[in-house]
DNA sequence: ATTTAGATCCTCT
DNA sequence: GAGGATCTAAATG
């Protein structure tokens, strides 16, 4: 990981040059960076992104983006990178994508999971959760990450170079190791199937476009699917 | 620890 | 009219 790092400043909010990335080294590079939200009365919370996925544009069969679709829906996925994404699905839940590229090409990065580092109450009140929870559960999946951070389709195709709501910030190496368990064999980050896109069909369901960091108990999906 | 069913409604064909 | 880039609780090994 440490060559990500190389010559940027920790905590440094995105520009639209980070974003200029196909969507598999987007999805690559934003392991480790900070996803920040600002709630309208100043509250900051924020997490340390753990687990991503890449939609691609016409061939990837798994994407809204597919066959080259393009509907008011999956507009944002056709914009210069840097925008939001945020859609809604079956029936109850948002998810967020980070768009990446430039204009007039679709792809994007779904973000899964987060170690949160500030808000943790109020990510547990936003979730509904009672008594007893525990950071580890307040953003791990993409829907629960959206109700926690209060992300929903008001933030879909908002500029995050420029927003006051919700944005990407440099990553911090330490951060990272801690959200690897501890990370006595270093931050060691796997790659596997996307999760829930059995019905894209074999080859495109089967292609390993999700990243995780390893052995991270903020990762969603089974052990089985994160190996171990 | 893993599997199953049910919730619930927007989007696209 | 069908299906979905999911989550939760309950049941089962």
């Amino acid at each position: 990981m440490r060559d990500v790092w190389a010559g940027v400043a920790a905590g440094a909010r995105w520009g639209v040059g980070e974003f200029a990335l196909r969507p598999r080294e987007m999805a690559r590079r934003l392991i480790g960076a900070v996803l920040v939200r600002r709630l309208d009365d100043g509250t900051l919370l924020r997490g340390v992104i753990v687990e991503t996925e890449a939609y691609l544009g016409a061939a990837d069969q798994a994407s809204h983006a597919r066959n080259g679709r393009r509907t008011a829906r999956n507009e944002p996925m056709y914009m210069r990178g840097g925008f939001s994404y945020v859609y809604f699905t079956y029936g109850m839940h948002f998810c967020f994508n980070v768009v990446c590229g430039e204009e007039g090409v679709a792809g994007a990065v779904l973000v899964r999971a987060l170690m949160p580092t500030a808000g943790w109450e109020v990510m547990a009140a936003n979730r509904g959760l009672s008594a007893g929870w525990k950071e580890r559960d307040l953003c791990r999946g993409p829907a629960r990450l959206c109700r926690a951070l209060r992300i929903d389709g008001t933030l879909s195709a908002v500029d995050m170079t420029t927003s006051a709501s919700l944005w990407i910030e440099e990553g911090d190496a330490k951060l990272l190791t801690e959200a690897s368990d501890g990370g006595r064999r270093g931050v060691r980050i796997g790659r596997s199937a996307r999760i829930g896109v059995e019905g894209a069909g074999k080859e495109w369901a089967g292609k390993p476009l999700r990243w995780f960091v390893r052995g991270s108990g903020f990762v969603s999906g089974t052990r089985k699917v994160n190996g171990g």
